[in-house]
RNA sequence: GGGCGAUUAGCUCAGGUGGAUAGAGCGUCGGUCUCCGGAACCGAAGGUCGGGCGUUCGAGUCGCCCAUCGCCCGCCA
């Protein structure tokens, strides 16, 4: 039973009722909401249906209101009142014994309680990380790998098909760079005085990369032309970094079902393909020697080259063809997300896959780059400048679970602050350990109950309403909101809204736990409060999962 | 010059698709343990939601203008 879709129906049937007596000639159902109100005075629910009714008929919202209200065949036991109130709102105040149901549910489901099937099996592809292997994971992609896994997770919950993919840029010129990178650290290694080129990676990676690579391979061929190494040793580089990539996130948890090479989009002629696609279409001409996008057809400023005049395909032309690629597998929608600074980058893939034939089913989701801090001091992120912190670090440093949850305590397109000092010097007050700490708490309380003789029971409806304390009704109310929630999250790509529920939960349980001792000398009390404490359990676990936060049994 | 994103308590940020009297953490100040894990709990102080105009019965939320900050604006990736 979910009861805000119980709630709804209802209403929806009274509204019917309301028009076929003649109270309110409306033609559409209005879409009306249904909100939980900040004021316990408003009620658990509350909806605007009579205020948005009001203006179409053409009477006074409270006489609407009351009309409704009047309309309304509640289940019995299900509401203790209906009241309208304020401007036309109509409150309704559940009975306790309606809310407790959600504790039957949840022992029933156990860790499917909070799972929904509003995705109906739709196919969707997240794809994120996708960073160019030229260098190790920093900070940035960090948060990008926790909020694409979370995302994943979030709506496989909801009932979606959900695959994770990385792309990897492996063509063109940055390769060629990484490969003169190698090449000129190795010459340094054969002890050969060489200047390091001002384009080059100057990372420490190289060097140790070059390292291994002398020892793998022996030294560089003098004889040969520089530039006809590079290919090979950027090839080399970059198998090695990518290998490193997947290990990083491997720690981090976060896999991926297929990590697609760009490589493979020319092997197999996609490039081709959305050449032809787009042609057909009619949006490719060529202008200057060049092979241009019609992109100001669908609403970027300005059309865009995808291949230069050189011959050479642009980056965009890829990003076509993969996109192409993956439209063509069926997937009902795709989410990029990237860093924010691609940002004026949207229009025109927008735009690419409105002229493939697919409008609608891309989406993008920017994610602020992390602002670094140590000490209070911005630390400098550049791949080229060599002086950034890696994910690796972090992990290291903070570990998994802190680092995933710190990641996820903002919206994707807040800037965020990760100051590594805070959290390596504090990371006992960092606030996943708050909500692991109440996950772990309950382990606790049961493994003492287990020691104590305690067994618990399946919940008995006819004890329930020995937990009619206010802190308990509160904590039930939020599990029963939890479904909601998750859709919600679902629906908007915001994984953010699990994390604030998760201490909002723990904090309900801290409190409750500090003023009631769940166990007690009366046993169906000490039942009644097990059986409410193992559901928070449950739903911390189920968020958790989301995040990809580990729920310790103890810490 | 154009565009995107931001602006909410001292700091860092939430605010579910427009709802009724604005939320949390940290910090500050003051309290709580003979008791299931104190990585906890309770209380207080702290706000003209950057400014203005508009739409609406109703705006932190939507539209326009302005201010400040960040980012982007290549036949680079």
């Amino acid at each position: 039973m979910r009861l805000r879709q119980t709630l709804r129906d209802l209403i929806a049937a009274g509204l019917l009722r309301a028009r076929e007596a003649g109270e309110a000639a409306f033609e559409e159902m209005p879409l009306f909401d249904l909100k939980n109100p900040k004021l316990p005075e408003h009620g658990d629910f509350s909806t605007n249906a009579a205020l948005l009714l009001a203006a179409r008929v053409k009477r006074p919202p409270r006489q609407v209101a009351e009309a409704v209200v009047r309309r309304l065949e509640a289940p019995p036991g299900l509401f203790d009142r209906i009241t309208v109130a304020g401007p036309g709102f109509i409150n309704f105040f559940l009975s306790d014994d309606a809310w407790r149901q959600v504790i039957l549910e949840i022992h029933r489901l156990g860790p499917a309680f909070g799972n929904s099937t509003v995705g109906a099996g739709r196919r969707v592809q997240v794809e994120f990380v996708s960073a160019n292997p030229t260098g190790p994971l920093h900070v940035g992609h960090g948060r990008g790998a926790a909020l694409g896994d979370a995302l994943a997770n979030l709506l496989a919950a909801a009932g979606f098909t959900v695959e994770r993919e990385y792309y990897i840029n492996d063509v063109g010129t940055q390769i060629l760079t990484l490969g003169k990178s190698l090449y000129f650290r190795v010459l340094e290694l054969m002890g050969r005085s060489v200047e390091f080129p001002a384009d080059g990676y100057q990372g420490d990676y190289v060097v140790d990369l070059a390292r291994e690579c002398l020892d793998e391979r022996g030294p560089l061929d003098l004889a040969a032309e520089p530039e006809s190494l590079f290919p090979e040793l950027g090839r080399y580089a970059a198998d090695r970094i990518l290998a490193g990539i997947r290990q990083d996130l491997d720690d981090f948890g976060v896999g991926f079902d297929r990590w697609f090479s760009e490589t493979a989009l020319y092997d197999d002629g996609w490039v081709q393909k959305g050449f032809a696609r787009l042609k057909e279409q009619g949006c490719l001409y060529e202008a200057e020697g060049a092979l241009w996008f019609k992109a100001t057809a669908f609403g970027d400023d300005k059309d865009r080259v995808v291949q230069r005049s050189t011959g050479a395909t642009t980056y965009f032309a890829s990003d076509i063809a993969y996109h192409l690629e993956k439209f063509t597998r069926g997937y009902d929608l795709v989410v990029d997300i990237w860093g924010a600074d691609h940002h004026g980058y949207v229009p025109r893939l927008t735009a690419a896959a409105q002229a493939l034939g697919y409008p609608g089913r891309l989406k993008v989701i920017l994610v602020q780059l992390v602002s670094l801090l140590r000490q209070g001091e911005p630390v400098a992120m550049t791949t080229r400048g060599g002086a950034f912190v890696t994910l690796r670090e972090v992990l290291d440093e903070v570990g998994k679970d802190a680092a995933r949850f710190i990641f996820l305590t903002r919206r994707a397109d807040a800037q965020l602050d990760f100051d590594l000092d805070l959290a390596k010097a504090q990371s006992a007050e960092n606030p996943v350990y708050y909500v692991q700490y109440a996950h772990a708490r309950l382990a606790s309380v049961f493994r003492l109950a287990e020691a104590q003789g305690v067994t618990l029971a399946a919940p008995d409806p006819a004890r329930l309403p020995l937990l009619a304390l206010v802190e308990e009704m509160d904590i039930i109310k939020l599990l029963a909101n939890y479904p909601d929630l998750v859709e919600g999250a679902a629906h908007n790509l915001e994984p953010h809204r699990i994390t604030y529920c998760l201490t909002d939960l723990a904090s309900r349980l801290h409190s409750y736990y500090y003023k009631h001792r769940f166990l007690s000398d009366d046993p169906d009390l000490t039942q009644a409060r097990l059986w409410l404490v193992k559901a928070v359990q449950t739903v911390i676990a189920h968020g958790l999962g989301i995040l990809g936060v580990a729920a310790p049994e103890s810490m």
